[in-house]
DNA sequence: TGTACATCAGTGAACGCGCGTTCACTGATGTAC
DNA sequence: TGTACATCAGTGAACGCGCGTTCACTGATGTAC
C-alpha cells in the first residue's frame, strides 16, 4: 500500500527525483556564483543534460531560485525546530540556547544558503508571498520557546514599568504582532521586543562571521557567540 | 598659490573629474543590478563614453568595484566620527547614541553600498588589503567613545567578576585586541566584548530593515532601533 | 615665445564568451478500452 | 492481455542579448628646449 500523495508511476518517481537533483545541483552553483550567478545551463551541464531540459521541471530562472529559497527557509526552520524539541521539557532557557546554536551551525554549514535567505537582496527579483511562511519559522520558534516559559512562569517579570519603557510606538506594535500571534496577554510586548532584539543580534553575529567581518579579531567566535548568547538569554527575561 | 597635490593641469582636473563621475554612475548602476551586475559597459553608456575608455581610469571592472568599496567604508566611518565629533564633549553616551543613528541614517540612504560593504560577499571577487583601514573606521569610532567614557570615568565597572564571566578563550582574544588597540589597561577586555556585541546587533538591525526582514512586524523600525540603542548602551556600560 | 616631441584620453572594431528562453522534433512511458 | 492513443521528458538548433577586455588609431594636451 503506497504512501497517499506519493509518487504512483516510474515516470513520476523520475520526476521527482530530477527535480531534486536539479536543486542540489543549483545549491552547488550557488557556492561557486552566488545567486544573481546562478545559471541554468550550468546546471543543465552539471547533470549532463541540454539546458532546454530544465523547462519541464521550473518554468524559469527565477522560479528555481525561488524553490532554493523556500527549502533554505525551510531546512534552517526545521533545524531550529528540531533542536528545541530534543533539547527536551527542561527549562526555556536550555531550548533557546539549542535553538541559537542550531541556527548558527546550520549557517556555517550552508553559508550561501544562508546567504541567499538572509544577504543583500538579489536586485530585479522579488520574492513571491510563498517564502513568507518558511520564513518565518525561525523567529516563531524563538517565540514558541519564550511563550512556554512563560507559561511555565520561568520568566522574570519586570514589573509594571516594563511597557512603559518601549514607548508608545513600540509597544503598539508589539502589542499588535502579541495578538496576531495569539500570545497576549501571557506574553508582554515587551519580551516580545526583547526577542527581536535577540533575533536580529543572533543574525547580525553569523552574518559577521560568515561574511568575514570577524576576521582579525574575534575569530574563531565560537567564544563571542556563547557569550553573547548567554548575555542575551538574560536580556530576554530568562531565568 | 595652488594646494599641495592638487590637480596642476587641466588634464589632471579632467581627470579627477572623470575618476568622480564614473565612480558616481557605478553607484547609481548598484542601485539597479547590484554589484554582480555592476556593468563598465553601462556605466561607459551613462557617461556617453566608449566601454574602452573606462580602462583609461581603472584597470578592471574590480579595481572600480574595489574603489566603490573603499569609498563606501570611508563615507559610513566619515558620518560616524562626524557625528561624535558633533556630540560634543558631553557625556559618552550622547556620543554613542549619535553614532548609533549616524550609522543607520547613512545606511538608509545609500542601501545599495551599504550591501555592496555589508552584504553578502560577491563571489569570485576577494578584498584587497587596501579595504582593511576603511573598514575598521566605524568600529574604532565606537571604540574610542568606549575609551573616553572610560578614561572620564563614566562606566559603571563590574567588580572583579567580570573578566571570568568571559571565559578563558574569550578573555584572551580581548586582551588580545585590547592591547592591539592600545586600550589596556584602561579598557577593561569585557567592555571590549561588550562593543563587539553592540556593534553586531546594531548591523544585524540595519540589515534587518534594509533587507526587508522586518515587514510585516516592526516597521517602521524607527521606535525598535532607539529601544535596542538605549538598552545597548546600558549592556555595554553606559550609566 | 615658439617649436618638436612625448604623453595621454578617447574611439571604434573586434575577440570570445556565456546567458535565458523558444521551438519543432523524437522516442519512451502511461492510460483507456 | 493487447492495442491505440495521449502524455510527457529530453534533444539540438537557434534567437538575441550583454558582457570584459584588447588593440591599433587619432587628435588633443603638456613639456623641454
Amino acid at each position: 500500500m503506497p504512501t497517499p500523495n506519493a509518487p504512483r508511476t516510474a515516470r513520476d518517481r523520475a520526476r521527482a527525483e530530477l527535480t531534486r537533483e536539479i536543486k542540489e545541483a543549483a545549491r552547488r552553483q550557488l557556492a561557486v556564483a552566488g545567486a544573481d550567478g546562478l545559471s541554468l545551463r550550468a546546471v543543465s551541464r552539471e547533470l549532463g543534460m541540454v539546458s532546454s531540459a530544465l523547462y519541464r521541471y521550473f518554468p524559469s530562472r527565477d522560479d528555481l531560485l525561488t524553490a532554493l529559497i523556500i527549502d533554505a527557509y525551510d531546512a534552517i526552520g526545521e533545524q531550529a525546530e528540531t533542536a528545541i524539541a530534543q533539547a527536551g521539557p527542561g527549562p526555556g532557557r536550555v531550548r533557546w540556547a539549542a535553538a541559537c546554536a542550531a541556527v548558527r551551525a546550520w549557517a556555517r554549514a550552508h553559508p550561501h544558503e544562508y546567504a541567499l535567505i538572509y544577504g543583500s537582496p538579489v536586485p530585479g527579483y522579488r520574492a513571491p508571498e510563498a517564502t513568507i511562511g518558511p520564513a518565518a519559522r525561525v523567529p516563531l520558534a524563538f517565540v514558541g520557546v519564550l511563550a512556554d516559559a512563560f507559561a511555565a512562569g520561568e520568566m522574570a517579570t519586570d514589573g509594571e514599568g516594563a511597557e512603559s519603557e518601549l514607548g508608545p510606538e513600540l509597544a503598539a506594535q508589539a502589542a499588535t504582532l502579541a495578538a496576531a500571534l495569539a500570545l497576549a496577554p501571557a506574553v508582554p510586548p515587551s519580551a516580545l521586543v526583547a526577542t527581536m532584539i535577540a533575533w536580529t543580534q543572533l543574525y547580525g553575529m553569523i552574518s559577521f562571521e560568515l561574511f568575514g567581518q570577524l576576521v582579525g579579531s574575534f575569530e574563531p567566535a565560537d567564544a563571542l557567540f556563547g557569550h553573547a548568547v548567554a548575555r542575551l538569554m538574560a536580556f530576554v527575561g530568562f531565568s
